[in-house]
DNA sequence: CTGAAAGCGCTTACAG
DNA sequence: CTGAAAGCGCTTACAG
């Protein structure tokens, strides 16, 4: 390594101190105007380039935040996240943090093993993105370490979470199906798949109760097995005349089983997503969806790590993040009811 | 800051030097058996988490690499290169190596300003992903620092850069297409975009060349403005057989046009793509196409910049990956072909 | 306004 | 096999 300036040459250089030339350059008081600027422009000359490592060892800090992101919820298919991920990059480093991502293999998931840069003090705090198994969960709320939980949250009070409101995004939605004239409404989710698709769940139900709908067992459609893998949608014998998808990406293949078996969206049947990604604008017809709203929940999730960086004692607990409906062009009235 | 258990505090404990606890917890020679083994078992109960911040500043490594993507190959829409990270994440921490993401915002690119994890000697080198300015690119080209190119290179014959055999996987792609029948074939990019980009035009000119057929100035169609901004493709008068598209979602869009206008993929035309990312699968007809090795790229970034970091002579070049075709739906024999 | 001293937690090179 | 010394580059607390 050359090029390798510190503020002690720069203050031999200049015959002064390293105290002067660290104070002059972090623009602290305590340096005379002119010297402070002959300092700058002699560690510009020289390409002086601050070492962060030194400043972690003095304050125990590595000014790195820790994205864990499970190895289920990645991959080609699955960019939310990692679109989320990006969010949170660019909010850290706005505030002198850098986030550093860790996949999250399954097997680790398994074993409890928890990522390394907690071992190796790489990162102040964790920003765990996507639902982990419940004993993860509980491995990584057994530590005592600066995290919260994105996305997704637990039924212990007392975890940190940033989610989506997805019970009253699920409700509303729901809603303006009923208002178009729908009221043989069916949901497509694993209810006990994640945090999220069980919430959506209930705002759905919620809707239907509220308008007198009676809630058919057989309007509850899965779409995933336990470990998370899409399986074929069973679809019931007497078609609704609308769906609720729990994602957007589901949306999407429903929609594509429908078109394979004749059934066009929105003219036969209507469908709504959830989560306003990729696929919402990718499916054909576009997808009247809710829109979570990634800037604002990476924004709270950066906040509250920080916060309890400095100060461990502070907790947030379950916070909402409002969504919002995107209305497009995969919902109609039902046949029936149009004159 | 509290938990901070420290190799002096293991050594107090055991009545031994810190020295012996360093060489014990690194499984270093000079240790005995027996005291390794009770030092270990003191860091394990005391929660002993060793401290990467020192060893930094003892070797001035951070044993972090920047990966730097511009701006405009992020978002919702792309998430290729976010794909690419995550892999180059994982090649990464098998190493010992943690990637931090750096967002390069459009602004910082225009006024040429390196990323800040630069100058705090946060990384000990970059991985550019994504093509940027030439400016730019002579900009980090200029400092005297461990770096990659990812996925794009450029005139200087002296910058290491590990990019898709676009050349030839173009070019097979397109020996496919006139191996099926086509001769009326159309070639979909700006030519003048990036490095990526041209080369496959190239490689679909040179398919053209060898078989004969020559190159109609309006069989190259642009997708994309100077920004990078996707335009409406303009759509000779006289409809070519087959199209080359510069990429996956370059080739759906186009899709979405010909069916918008009742012309059927492939029964009225063929498509073909490049990539094989989301688009390839989620087009309909699915699109055949050129398959990027993600993952063999990312490993050579990964290897490149390390080799670099440890020593800064090393150089590799150009480094081309085999890509290869992903055969699915979207080519039919033209059908003034069909018997 | 300026600086000498001490320390953050580890490792290397050397001595015993 | 074990350890005292020095040092990585910075900052804090204190003294002048």
């Amino acid at each position: 390594m050359k090029n390798n300036v510190t503020m002690r040459d720069i203050a031999d250089q200049l015959g002064v101190s390293s105290v002067t030339v660290s104070k002059a350059l972090n623009d602290k008081e305590g340096v005379s105007e002119e010297l402070k600027l002959k300092i700058k422009n002699l560690a510009e000359e020289l390409g002086y380039r601050y070492n962060a490592a030194a400043k972690s060892m003095k304050e125990g800090l590595s000014y790195n935040i820790g994205v864990v992101i499970p190895e289920r919820f990645t991959g080609i298919n699955q960019s939310f996240y990692l679109n989320v991920y990006q969010s949170i990059t660019r909010i850290l480093e706005k505030q002198g943090y850098y986030g550093i991502l860790h996949i999250l293999s399954s097997e680790d998931e398994r074993n409890l093993v928890l990522p390394r840069i907690y071992y190796e003090r790489k990162v102040d705090g964790f920003i765990v993105l996507g639902q982990t198994s419940k004993e993860y969960i509980e491995k990584i709320q057994g530590i005592e370490f600066p995290k919260v939980f994105l996305d997704f949250y637990d039924e212990h009070a007392d975890i940190d979470s940033v989610i989506t409101d997805n019970f009253y995004g699920s409700y509303e939605i729901t809603n303006y199906l009923i208002q178009t004239g729908h009221r043989d409404i069916a949901y497509v989710g694993n209810l006990h798949s994640t945090s999220s698709i069980q919430d959506r769940f209930l705002g759905y139900y919620k809707s239907l109760l509220e308008h007198r709908i009676i809630l058919k067992q057989e309007h509850i459609l899965n779409d995933r097995d336990e470990k998370g893998t899409y399986i074929d949608i069973d679809l019931p014998d007497q078609l609704p005349t609308a769906f609720v998808c729990n994602c957007d990406q589901v949306a999407h293949n429903l929609v594509l089983k429908l078109k394979s078996r004749g059934i066009n969206v929105p003219e036969d049947c209507s469908v709504v997503g959830f989560d306003n990604d990729i696929y919402a604008t990718i499916t054909d017809p576009t997808l009247t969806t809710v829109e979570v709203d990634v800037e604002e929940m990476a924004q709270n999730a950066v906040k509250f790590v920080i916060e309890k960086v400095k100060n461990s004692e502070k907790s947030f607990g379950r916070v909402l993040v409002k969504s919002n409906i995107v209305y497009r062009e995969s919902v109609k009235p039902p046949k029936n009811k149009v004159k």
